[in-house]
DNA sequence: ACAGCGTACCTTACGTTGTAAGTCGTACAA
DNA sequence: TTGTACGACTTACAACGTAAGGTACGCTGT
């Protein structure tokens, strides 16, 4: 349709690292990340498996690539990764930047599973934490105590808290009497959960507000670390 | 040698689940998570590979099972997994609890990828968590604040904290100019590696105490839940 | 105009993985 | 002695990542 070449037909747009990797995304997001195998993959993109690989070295490639595009998201959403020279609200812009981040994460739930796959940070993903230091930083922040902080907020930094068992709400569930079963077992998981959920009726499965939940822990850990930065 | 049956000379130990998931334990502990395959497990056990499926249904039912075993470890570890009535340091008791945890979970590094391979909870990883629990309803904290204790301390009630990109240091690290290129691409990042170095120049390169890091951390955590405690 | 060459993609094949299906020998109870 | 069930082995398959080599096309220099 365009112009340059274009004799035999019908052709496909050309692969390109990029739209390998987008193409990729798109696969984990709708199909999940158990689905991203090279030759789906390449079945998505209309091409022959190993044409993948004359844009991209092997399939962790693409791995750390679908991370980094996850963090040029962030970037995008939070307006840069830049930060200002000093800034009293440190905190309130740390707790924006991270709750952004994690808006994009909710897009692409297998991040955390991926991420932690990898075992070097991506360059997006290296500046996101630099900007995130650049934020403590801003506020007054001794490195030292920085650095703590990169270790107490963890995962958290990027958005997402590791959770196991996230599936159904609390152990078996669906069949009422697995509650009484539950009882036996675990007692005191069993009475919190028939508390909490008597508290919040509506709820009866999905019963965690995750987002209520991150930001409760995302609080106490900022004002921890301003309780130690005033303190000295 | 001992008794029963054996007329046709060498039997080695007969198949059992158990024996089969100890061994899974073995193998991950020595050569790493990803050597453990039925095939490599099998022949560990000097058996053929299908002969596995016998006293265990999958291999997702072997990954169930070392879970399992690590938090029976940790049970043993903590004395049983029971909890008093009331306890008004229940603070002290849960961060013992966790710290023993954790030290089991450093005998078995590849505990943390499991877990989040997992979808529910072990028998006993559910009492384990029914103890922290516990633990916290013996100091008289309400159930929904419990609740989101749970979310808030995540991973770190297991003993173990998300980190990404643990391997080296920081980076790219070992050679000399790689501060230099950080310096550019992550300015902020490289300053608070070279400053925190700088102060504990012992550690050159795995420069973080991790135990250190990891109670600084669970303290934050645990500062935090008994303010909102007192406050009401 | 044509040889030469690099780009972009395809074909074939290998080793490794988890596991379905069927078989075989032995121990023990009837 | 004859079932019967246990406990292991044999064979085979589909799906995975990817090494090695082949093929078609367009650009370029002579």
């Amino acid at each position: 349709m365009s112009s340059t070449t274009e004799r035999k037909a019908d052709r496909r747009a050309p692969l390109t690292r990029d739209r390998v990797l987008r193409t990729a995304v798109d696969l984990a997001d709708t199909s999940g990340i158990d689905a991203l195998t090279i030759r789906r993959l390449a079945e998505q993109l209309g091409v022959e498996p190993m044409s993948l690989y004359y844009h991209v070295p092997n399939k962790e490639a693409i791995l750390d690539g679908i991370v980094d595009l996850v963090f040029q998201e962030i970037e995008e959403a939070v307006g840069g990764f830049a930060v200002s020279e000093t800034d009293a609200a440190w905190r309130a812009t740390l707790r924006a930047r991270i709750l952004a981040a994690r808006t994009v994460m909710l897009r692409h739930p297998w991040t955390p599973a991926v991420m932690d796959t990898r075992t070097e940070l991506s360059l997006t993903t290296a500046r996101h934490v630099d900007s995130v230091v650049g934020t403590l930083r801003s506020g007054g922040l001794s490195y030292d105590l920085i650095h703590h902080a990169m270790h107490a907020l963890g995962s958290r930094m990027y958005g997402f808290s590791q959770e196991l068992g996230e599936g159904e709400g609390g152990g078996d569930s669906s069949d009422s009497g697995a509650l009484e079963q539950m009882a036996a077992l675990v007692p005191h998981l069993a009475e919190m959960l028939s508390v909490v959920r008597h508290d919040d009726p509506d709820s009866t499965l999905g019963w965690c507000d995750d987002q209520f939940e991150f930001e409760f822990g995302l609080d106490i850990i900022l004002d921890g670390l301003e309780r130690h930065h005033t303190r000295g």
